[in-house]
DNA sequence: CATTCGTGGTC
DNA sequence: TGACCAAGAAT
């Protein structure tokens, strides 16, 4: 066992590997047989959704689309069809090209490797590493919202780690990696699990946690969060509100639909010709001749 | 580095 | 009850 970089983080290793060992959920993107592509699916609809939303959509998506090629033969709209309410319709967009991308570039199975994944529409540095990871189990720093809270609390001693990603998080889960490739993939989706079971935002359950014994903030007797306010995501009367009800409209047509019926979704004129024309911008609509509209073919 | 980008559940 | 939060990426 060599020396590791962070004897704190070291110390972490074997109680919570236990504790995932022990209290892992069942997801059926982490079955044994799942695959690269059943990874990539999830990690793509879990981009900002919850677990207990995504999991319906993401049975249907592998069951009519078990491989990449499936759905590069499709048309786009039919992802944004199939994305449903998951939110973020873009990011069907980008799944859609990247499926396509990997058939083109890469023999249609899913890259192994870091910098080929990280190439992809949708994929960044998160992402990369989780497939490289969880799909591959290759040792990279998987820095998610949950890991860099955990590492925030218990290694910082801070309440809430910083309102974005900053390098030194980065710095941080890297230096925290157990050493040899297996234990490292165990590592990350043990931490993001402990992060997304018990080291939560609001109101964590300590009392569950394997590591008190070792965290900095519950050392310290979890002192309140004392940083800048953190900005409140508003969502009535935004454009992504407009958006979201326009595009709800051409999910469930079947049809090309007019623009009347459109005007119908949200009262404001200027408003409503911004948010259609940042959806077809965006690829997500496609504008068709006598001022019919319809999800991209 | 700050903004934009959906949707719905929770306390 | 409304502010906050949820496995981020692109610009």
């Amino acid at each position: 066992m060599s020396d590791s970089p962070l004897p704190l983080a070291t110390a972490l290793h074997a109680p919570v590997l236990r504790w995932y060992a022990a209290n892992a959920r069942t997801l059926p993107w982490r079955e044994p047989g799942a695959g690269a592509w059943a990874v990539m699916v999830s990690e793509f609809m879990l981009q900002q959704t919850p677990v207990a939303r995504v999991l319906p959509a993401y049975e249907t998506w592998m069951k009519r689309w078990p491989k990449p090629a499936d759905l590069a033969a499709e048309a786009p709209g039919e992802a944004v069809r199939a994305w449903d309410r998951l939110g973020y319709p873009r990011r069907a967009l980008r799944l859609h090209a990247a499926a396509r991308a990997i058939v083109e570039q890469h023999g249609g199975e899913v890259p192994d490797r870091h910098d080929a994944l990280l190439a992809l529409p949708g994929v960044g540095t998160y992402t990369a590493a989780a497939i490289a990871s969880f799909a591959f189990g290759q040792r990279h720093a998987v820095v998610d919202t949950n890991v860099r809270r955990v590492f925030a609390r218990a290694l910082t001693g801070t309440a809430q780690p910083s309102i974005s990603p900053t390098a030194a998080d980065q710095r941080l889960a890297v230096a925290a990696l157990p050493d040899d490739e297996p234990t490292a993939a165990r590592w990350a989706v043990a931490t993001m699990e402990l992060g997304a079971l018990v080291c939560t935002a609001r109101v964590p359950r300590c009392s569950d946690c394997p590591i008190t014994g070792h965290c900095a903030w519950y050392l310290a007797g979890s002192p309140p969060y004392d940083g800048p306010p953190r900005r409140g995501q508003t969502y009535e009367g935004t454009d992504r509100q407009v958006r979201g009800r326009l595009l709800a409209v051409l999910r469930d047509a079947t049809t090309p639909v007019p623009k009347a019926t459109l005007d119908t979704c949200w009262p404001h004129h200027q408003q409503r010709e911004r948010a259609l024309h940042t959806l077809i911008t965006d690829g997500l609509v496609d504008p068709l001749p006598h001022n019919h509209y319809r999800l991209p073919s």
